[in-house]
DNA sequence: AATAATACCAACCGCTGTCAT
DNA sequence: CATGACAGCGGTTGGTATTAT
């Protein structure tokens, strides 16, 4: 027997929210709260909206201290960096960047940070003309202050300081290889095709890109892309793992548990998460491993408890079962990043053998 | 100027987790 | 323990603005 609906669909009204809409939720809200039920609240308020509906514009958009768009650098960082690290988990990657929403980082990361990259330039932030833009004009204190503040996000600097290509955004920093520099072509973008949102192909660009996560860490076989390790190396305990920006004040320690059929992911510092997995999806999680496995990503990715589509980063067989990981992720270290270095040309190296599905 | 393509983002949908009964 | 209801989450869709042809 499936659930019943949560309100009567017939009777409710869909799509964007009017002023007045949004002005009878907000001044209910903050008089009298949710109440606790988000359900009951459209009755009470006069509204022909699902409460689901409610929740939702109220927590994306008219809850206080939101800040949309104009995501600084230092934002993109971490949620690259978190993406990396945990996946498409936005709530909590939501939680670690005050004033945003889930909503807002995946769309963010879906329209921009996925395109940013692969290089592709993007466009001006457009000044849409509608009710929205013009509430989000007003609310959007930190908007960036120009432009070029993106562009040069977009700006591929090498070594000897002069900009060069379209590549990784500059302040973005990303796993970089211990390779001999050789700077990349940029990435071609295309909405068709192979592209970036082939998850294998993000997957395998990140994996070519995230050679090494900790800058504590250091495996010679991992020069030259060579990911592999031999079997005796599987375990790894206290490995550092930088996260986060020079400015970031946000630190804590993570820590993953992989036994008895159970996962456990549990970070501790400003704010305390906790998150555990165990049963099938464990299992699921954990299946198809091999004997070789690519410590480093482990390191990056101390979360073993991957939601769905996170594996990509892994790839096949870089898991083992029953073995238990421990990493300490340290947020906002003096470093500016997961990535250790800083310099664009050393985001960049990783790119350079990076190819689309089915080029060569 | 007209049309098509692209980019962006608010909102919806459906699933899962949690809690009360 | 089973069931139902709700909250929360992540993926997806649809509408609209902008840009390209």
């Amino acid at each position: 027997m499936g659930r019943a609906p949560c309100c009567d669909k017939a009777n409710v009204k869909k799509g964007p929210w009017s002023p007045e809409e949004d002005a009878k939720l907000k001044s209910y809200i903050e008089k009298h709260g949710t109440g606790g039920n988000w359900i009951a609240l459209p009755q009470k308020i006069g509204l022909k909206r699902c409460g689901k509906s409610c929740r939702l514009r109220w927590l994306n958009y008219l809850r206080p201290n939101l800040k949309h768009g104009g995501f600084s650098e230092e934002e993109d960082n971490i949620i690259c960096s978190l993406y990396v690290s945990i996946g498409s988990r936005w709530s909590v990657i939501a939680a670690q960047l005050p004033g945003r929403t889930d909503n807002d980082i995946k769309n963010y990361w879906n329209t921009r940070l996925k395109k940013k990259l692969l290089g592709k330039h993007r466009r001006e932030p457009r000044n849409r003309g509608n009710y929205n833009s013009i509430i989000k004009q007003e609310s959007d204190v930190n908007r960036r202050s120009s432009t070029d503040g993106d562009s040069s996000s977009l700006s591929l600097v090498h070594e000897n300081n002069s900009t060069t290509q379209q590549c990784w955004p500059q302040n973005i920093n990303m796993p970089v290889l211990p390779l001999p520099l050789t700077l990349p072509l940029p990435l071609p973008y295309t909405d068709h095709g192979p592209c970036f949102n082939d998850q294998d192909s993000i997957r395998k660009l990140l994996i070519k890109l995230g050679g090494r996560f900790s800058g504590d860490y250091y495996h010679p076989a991992l020069d030259g892309l060579n990911l592999e390790l031999s079997d005796g190396q599987q375990s790894f305990q206290d490995q550092q793992l930088h996260v986060g920006s020079s400015s970031s004040s946000v630190c804590t320690t993570t820590t993953v548990n992989i036994s008895n059929n159970e996962v456990q992911f549990a970070q501790s510092g400003d704010q305390c998460q906790y998150f555990s997995a165990q049963g099938s999806g464990v299992n699921t999680l954990l299946q198809g491993h091999g004997s070789n496995f690519t410590p480093s990503i482990e390191e990056l990715v101390p979360s073993s408890n991957f939601p769905q589509g996170l594996e990509f980063l892994y790839g096949e067989g870089m898991i083992d079962h029953n073995k238990i990981i421990e990493s300490t992720t340290n947020w906002g270290e003096t470093s500016t990043s997961i990535y250790h270095h800083n310099s664009l040309a050393s985001n960049c190296q990783g790119l350079e053998e990076f190819s689309y599905p089915g080029e060569q």
